[in-house]
DNA sequence: TAATAATATTAGAAAATAATCATATAGTAA
DNA sequence: TTACTATATGATTATTTTCTAATATTATTA
């Protein structure tokens, strides 16, 4: 029933599952930016920049202008960069869960 | 740097990129359930049920126990939730900024 | 109009993923 | 122990993604 929901939502995520789209993302938080910073930046192919920006264009999680010779990026709904907060939250818990049990175990010596 | 973050990140985003998975989640949200009910809920195959199962649990999103021939599942962290609401509510502005667009058109005939 | 700079698109090979199906394990009941 | 049920794993093949390199587009300047 909700099936089309749910293949929404897989989509969205799908546009977020690369390294470097998350960085791309990353570096948007800061305000807008043209491809050549992200090239330049992100020490990639400019064809390869290119791509991504297309694949999260897209899904409508970003949008640019032209500013002469240059198209600048930026994102359009704020609350992807709250998700990308949200997703570095569990990430932290994960780890920390990972370290108590660590931290919780028996001792090897004198302990029981 | 950062670059191990963003490949967890966006490992992370992998694991909740599929349309299945997404159901997998909504369904633990109304509490835990064992594989059987997702097998029958969602008309899957078992084995397939149970490979994406395998992937939220490598991603360390789900986990389970066992309660006599059964394997129950819960999600690990709550934020993951919230993930799903917030990427939802992205996906609800995305369909209204569209639906604007179409209202705010000139009209057919009539006006200028 | 030709040349240049910034960006986008396309094609094809390589790599990563997914689906399918068969088999394996583990708990339970007889 | 045998048979049964629920679940997991593995191998194979099919499909998608991603990267690189080459080419196309668009705006600018000469």
């Amino acid at each position: 029933m909700d099936e089309r929901l749910f293949s929404m939502e897989a989509e969205f995520f799908k546009a977020l599952a690369h390294p470097t789209r998350v960085r791309i993302l990353k570096h948007l938080r800061e305000g807008e930016k043209c491809v050549c910073e992200f090239t330049a930046d992100l020490d990639m192919e400019q064809s390869n920049t290119s791509q991504h920006l297309a694949i999260l264009r897209k899904q409508d999680i970003v949008s640019y202008r032209k500013e002469g010779l240059k198209v600048i990026y930026k994102v359009n709904y704020p609350q992807v960069f709250e998700i990308l907060d949200m997703v570095e939250d569990v990430l932290v818990s994960q780890v920390n869960a990972t370290l108590n049990l660590l931290n919780e175990r028996p001792k090897r010596r004198g302990g029981e």
